[in-house]
DNA sequence: AACAACAATAGAGTATGCTCTATGGTCTGC
DNA sequence: GCAGACCATAGAGCATACTCTATTGTTGTT
């Protein structure tokens, strides 16, 4: 499929997606066939790296990051030891963010029985 | 205290300290006494903002709404019922993104799965 | 008085992640 | 064959959140 009809799939504006494309994250291919244009092909896998890419972002990983993760599977660049430890970081990560927002609710938790008791300044 | 003595307790450079004050996040007090300089005095409640500020940035949250928080909390700038809808909003938001972050984890404990078993592209 | 250390303000610069504009070529249907 | 939709590239612009520089003034020590 061309970009159009990738971004009507996924949502995602065509200028991202080329943004995306630029940063390395998703890489459209081109048709031998055809040589009166230079337009770019996407296929359903990239569907699901930028559907990925946006749940990635959700979570707060950096596109640098998302790089990484859709390397780390994707791609033949890292050996399995490598490709391992790049999603136990990622996994780690993300249990000390829970564990963060955890904290942070038990605060605004507080915040509200505070407001609820008049305690505020 | 100073700018100084509040940065090294905290960890927040002056710079980034007094960038928070101009976004309205804190607030330091002219001392009325001393008409020599316009040296800014924070006190401990400050120390606490700061704290509070590094914590919400980590799980996400904007300079604005880090603002908002602290209003809710510090402020009189709103209602009680207010206060309650912005801080009922913000553990919405934070139990949407420990959803996220879970969701997240599966996928990513699949992909780990998947190098395992060799079932990588 | 000299000089380092610290303060304030204004504003420039940086990194990230888009978002949009300009330009020019291509494709499709009437 | 021509309008209108679509494609590519380069690069400008924007929002967020800093980060740093320049300048000028103050404080504290010697």
């Amino acid at each position: 499929m061309l970009i159009n009809e990738l971004s009507k799939k996924t949502g995602i504006s065509a200028h991202t997606i080329r943004f995306y494309e630029k940063s390395g994250l998703i890489k459209g291919s081109r048709n031998e066939e055809i040589t009166s244009n230079n337009y770019f092909h996407y296929d359903e896998e990239t569907v699901e790296k930028l559907e990925f890419i946006n749940d990635a972002k959700s979570v707060g990983f950096t596109i640098r990051e998302i790089g990484q993760v859709i390397d780390a599977w994707y791609n033949q660049k890292f050996s399995k030891k490598e490709k391992l430890f790049i999603l136990d970081a990622k996994l780690e990560a993300l249990d000390v963010k829970i564990k963060e927002i955890r904290a942070m609710k038990k605060k605004l938790a507080q915040f509200k029985e505070d407001v609820l008791h008049n305690r505020c300044y």
